[in-house]
RNA sequence: GGCGGCGUAGCCAAGUGGUUAAGGCGGAGGUCUGCAAAACCUCUACUCACCGGUUCGACUCCGGUCGCCGCCUCCA
């Protein structure tokens, strides 16, 4: 079986992925925080966790996915007073929609979703066990994580933590720290609303950021488990303090492998409500783009580069992607007619593609190198066809590839289930019966309205299909 | 200031200390077609930001320069 190797933020280095005896590759992925809907740029980060948990799948390796929903914190909490409501209400929207959005993309649903509300004891107790183990002190009620009882602290981020000196730029809690990189575990009481108050044995308040990831993590994973996910904006400080409290609530290694995916950008810039470029999904939907495409632009590119995201590169991206389909298409047509067993070089090719595709793979999810793999194969299962070397028999081969590799990328199974409108459908007879008579002029005239329309013909020894694009 | 990353053809984007530097998009020509579309064939980086060094040999290792970016503060 081949084994994954994976870039380790721990070490710097790209290591294999070992699952434990007898267990499933167990993987926690730090999910939204339901106070907006998700853009592209989260989804970026999503889709390759995706790509990981389904490449371990594809390699035979059992995996247990845990993706948390945030559904507390302060922005949640300030816009629902906003809006009169509390924050169960205030946060269903969000969450369904980033559910609704999980789908379009086709990614896999995690084995477990927690939400944070949902597990305030599993977080109260694990800083019980921290303050009974000395790493925490209390300031006018709030308790926080003493950073100077962990000497391992920074080792994640690499960042020489000592650095940051209590001053202009650090102090976002309101309350006094004993040092600038301590952090919050629970927030005392203040005048927050009832419905954002939770009991505790030291205080009645609500929990910090960092603690519900650790809470959540070991609960669903165990004290100790394989693969940490999440943006590479969350290395430090919301990783460097989840490992502090969690090693230290336990005095075991957290995760073993830290996975960080770099950030998307947009026209070269990052994202911001100023410059009004931060899209989300549907945004791209209504622009004419498919979920298909939208996850072959997401998950085209290294998760470890900053990706940039253009107009343009997705309009490549169709054609890229509709190249596959086409071929797709294609074989299916082949499979329908009858035929002898599949040639050798058929056989050969799907072979030997899948193995590039599983190597890359691999090797730390090298996505366009595995995508390469993907493109060889429709240009020589395209050539072989064209020589009618593929019969249905080798179709067939050649599709289970394609099959197999779409485990991983989900999205080169061409849609279906299209149809052409009362007047479309007419356009096309026309043009057909046009063609019947010889009247090209006519024939042309129909088939430019059509693709004016997004419709575009084909005409074949089989007969005339035609296709869908954007208009 | 500290830490980290990036700079490969018109665009996107892999890769390796040593035969012809993947793949996609775009472009040029050709085959096929009533014409197209799709597909196929040929061509499209004598070169990997720049300058040094190590080496028999570097785009790949080391040092420096320039440019771009991220993190160090909430953030996927």
């Amino acid at each position: 079986m081949t084994r994954l190797k994976l870039h380790n933020t721990l070490s710097g280095k790209i290591e294999d992925v070992v699952p434990s005896e007898g267990q499933p590759i167990r993987m926690y992925v730090c999910g939204p925080t339901v106070y907006s809907r998700a853009h592209i740029g989260n989804f970026r980060t999503f889709v390759a966790t995706d790509v990981l948990r389904r490449t371990l799948k594809f390699l035979g390796v059992p995996v247990l996915e845990v993706m948390n929903i945030t559904d507390v914190d302060d922005r949640i909490i300030q816009l629902a007073s906003a809006k009169g409501t509390d924050i169960r209400e205030f946060t269903e929207a969000p969450t369904k929609a980033y559910l609704e959005d999980l789908a379009t993309l086709r990614m896999e649903v995690p084995e477990v979703m927690p939400k944070a509300t949902e597990h305030v004891p599993e977080m109260v107790a694990l800083i019980e066990r921290l303050m009974a183990r000395g790493h925490t002190y209390t300031v006018d009620g709030s308790v926080y994580f003493r950073i100077a009882s962990f000497p391992a602290y920074g080792g994640l981020s690499r960042l020489d933590v000592s650095g940051i000196k209590t001053g202009v730029r650090v102090d976002t809690d309101k309350y006094e720290k004993e040092d600038a990189r301590d952090f919050v575990l629970w927030k005392l009481k203040g005048d927050e609303p009832s419905w954002a108050q939770w009991d505790a044995s030291f205080g009645r308040g609500r929990p910090g950021w960092h603690i519900e990831c650790s809470a959540m993590s070991m609960k669903y994973l165990g004290e100790t488990f394989d693969i940490h996910c999440g943006g590479i904006d969350l290395i430090f400080p919301h990783h460097e303090n989840e490992i502090a409290q969690s090693e230290c609530g336990t005095g075991k290694l957290f995760a073993k492998h830290w996975m960080h995916v770099d950030h998307l950008l947009v026209e070269n810039e990052t994202m911001s409500k100023s410059k009004g470029n931060v899209y989300n999904i549907p945004d791209l939907l209504a622009k004419g783009f498919r979920s298909d495409q939208i996850r072959y632009m997401l998950s085209q590119s290294h998760y470890r580069k900053a990706f940039n995201f253009t107009w343009d590169g997705l309009a490549q991206v169709e054609t890229a992607l509709a190249r596959i389909h086409t071929f797709w298409n294609r074989l299916v047509e082949i499979t329908e007619s009858a035929g002898a067993p599949a040639h050798d070089s058929v056989v050969l090719a799907a072979a030997s593609a899948l193995a590039s595709f599983e190597g890359a793979l691999a090797n730390d999810l090298n996505a366009p190198e595995a995508l390469a793999a993907v493109h060889g194969l429709v240009s020589e299962g395209n050539t072989l066809a064209d020589r009618g070397v593929v019969n249905a028999a080798g179709a067939g081969v050649l599709i289970d590839a394609l099959k197999r590799m779409d485990q991983v990328f989900a999205c080169f199974e061409p849609p279906k289930g299209d149809s052409l409108s009362a007047e479309e459908q007419a356009l096309f007879d026309s043009r057909q019966d046009a063609r019947k008579k010889r009247d090209f002029a006519a024939a042309d005239v129909a088939r430019k309205a059509l693709q004016e329309r997004g419709v575009v013909i084909e005409d074949t020894p089989k007969g005339t299909r035609w296709k869908r694009v954007r208009a």
